[in-house]
DNA sequence: CTTAGTGCAAACTGTTTGCAGAGGG
DNA sequence: CCCTCTGCAAACAGTTTGCACTAAG
């Protein structure tokens, strides 16, 4: 099976990319939309997942609920805050974890290991303290 | 709010600790419609969400799409099998992921972090190599 | 030309919710 | 008795799929 560039492949890659975030299927449609206002989500979802079969894209395996999409292909780590759901990059030396530290996997032949960090983003950090100046206000 | 200890919610934290699995709701609720046939799936949910709200049993947050319970409330890793979506625990020394090992959270105040670990269970494993013996018969 | 890709709508999966009635404490 | 919990059905969110048409190579 070969890839076709077609136009739309092609700016919802572009799109990604100019993104520089880590985006779910529905925020990069409405991103897409906006040069090519009759493409479809399923579409949007057809071609992430081929991308990201063709090792072009990474799909992120994320807790919650929606997928995201990163055109960061290189392998690194996620931290994602759990108000809002943002997920950013973080540096992390994975060389930590060796083999080694692998316990009992209890019949299983281990392929990998993924590392999530849980966090407040910035900006929810200052919309709580905002909240929390409003509640003593009262 | 206080808790009431119902028979559904009885029946089903029963059924996850028998089970000694990390099931996902339907699972849980094919089990507990044996002993109780008019229980609805609604009603696992909802027992699940408030069980793991008040601390007693654990949500999972797992890559993949259904959500698994777990009523082993102590803090440990899991490893799930990449084929059939199986969870089991995992030993692992958490001690090894220090905050020190954490780069730039970029304004990130980080709350935690979880490692899941990726591999084939010994059922599929054994699965595959059948399946590789079929293949070569041709 | 051939066949991968598209838009649309409809299906599907996992989960949540509104409501009226049931039953724990 | 009160108020949390239940069963049911319907709604919901995210994603996938069948189909006839379009367009890349």
């Amino acid at each position: 099976m070969q890839l076709r560039m077609t136009n739309q492949r092609e700016i919802i890659l572009k799109e990604l990319r100019k993104s520089r975030q880590h985006l779910t299927a529905d925020e990069l449609y409405e991103r897409v939309k906006k040069s090519m206002p009759r493409i479809s989500l399923a579409t949007v979802y057809r071609n992430l997942e081929t991308l990201s079969a063709a090792g072009i894209i990474t799909k992120l395996e994320i807790s919650g609920r929606q997928k995201r999409f990163d055109w960061d292909v290189s392998q690194h780590d996620h931290i994602y805050c759990g108000q809002c759901n943002r997920v950013d990059n973080i540096d992390f030396d994975r060389e930590l974890i060796g083999h080694s530290a692998i316990g009992s996997p209890i019949g299983y032949q281990v392929t990998g290991y993924r590392v999530e960090f849980v966090g407040i983003c910035s900006s929810c950090k200052k919309k709580n303290e905002k909240t929390k100046e409003k509640n003593q206000e009262r």
